[in-house]
DNA sequence: CGTATGCGCTTCGAATTCGAAGCATATGGG
DNA sequence: CCCATATGCTTCGAATTCGAAGCGCATACG
């Protein structure tokens, strides 16, 4: 126990300071979707990925580990929207096991009624206070930072997933 | 209205890259110390700020400024570390409706043993990819953010604060 | 002094979250 | 072809979260 893991003074103000942002970003982020298309947070993403995707359809695998959320949790979410139009969901062609998530016109309407207010408060929020190269060096360090997480534990399978040749010849 | 308020690439790309380190950082650190000491990752950021006080005391409402938080989920989370023994509650001296949170032995025992794991994990996730010129950066940059953050949305006492105009009739 | 208003905290009910367990389909080996 | 194992999703129960409403103390004002 006598390592002194210790981050530098800088580390924790950095540190500090993200969880900071990300939190007070959270909430108010939150706070203008559900005023402005009563949707929560992760229904938004969820939303988002499906109308960024080709076909606006994706698995509920994919779309879980997109959002980084559980999996019960994202069954829990899909039948709200399901409930609400915003989305169908099937059982794939290929494999009667997955069930693919496909985004309505519907919630097309919603996103596209949602999105600009949703930017707008990001803008006003997080990018004011920053210039073009403040924004380049973000998405240059956050980047590595979320390519490094990415890579280190396993998402969303936790448990069962079996490292496939992690080392594979 | 016509508003395009549309971030740059670069904008969405910091955006996107900020909100998956953070969520996959949260539950990577949330496993690690529910591993190391039991703790919720808001148990112990509470924990940890009372730590980070001389005295290691304040008021409840401090405590949910300072991380951010319902005021009704920090009066949850103080009854179970209360009951834990990790902190005491107490009615302040000099203002009878506040209750002062005071860490105990116990509770900087129990910081103790999880924090360098926790500043482990950190290092290792987050900073593992980033050199000293990166974490100077976001630091700087993050901490902007967060002042620009903290100042525009009223905290945690939103809706009772202040009214516009009239106190009327 | 006595009342009006504001502030700090807790209680209450509803919504969301997760992990473990369960069910059904797919895939590889005998 | 049939069984054992892996994968995809849902169900279930427990824990956490928040906002609205409620309770007392504090402060201003007449």
């Amino acid at each position: 126990m006598t390592d002194a893991p210790a981050l530098s003074p800088r580390q924790l103000e950095a540190y500090f300071a993200f969880t900071e942002v990300s939190s007070l970003l959270r909430h108010a982020v939150e706070k203008q979707l559900r005023e402005a298309g009563d949707l929560g947070y992760v229904q938004f993403q969820l939303l988002a990925r499906l109308g960024d995707t080709p076909g606006g359809a994706l698995r509920m695998t994919d779309l879980a580990d997109g959002v980084v959320y559980s999996r019960s949790g994202l069954t829990y979410q899909a039948q709200l929207l399901e409930q609400r139009g915003l989305v169908t969901r099937a059982p794939s062609p290929e494999d009667e096991r997955s069930v693919v998530v496909t985004l309505t016109d519907a919630g097309r309407d919603t996103l596209a009624a949602v999105f600009p207010g949703h930017i707008e408060a990001v803008q006003h929020l997080l990018f004011a206070a920053l210039d073009d190269d403040d924004v380049e060096s973000l998405a240059d360090i956050l980047g590595r930072a979320a390519a490094r997480l990415r890579a280190d534990p396993p998402r969303s399978a936790a448990a069962r997933r079996r490292r496939p040749g992690a080392a594979s010849a």
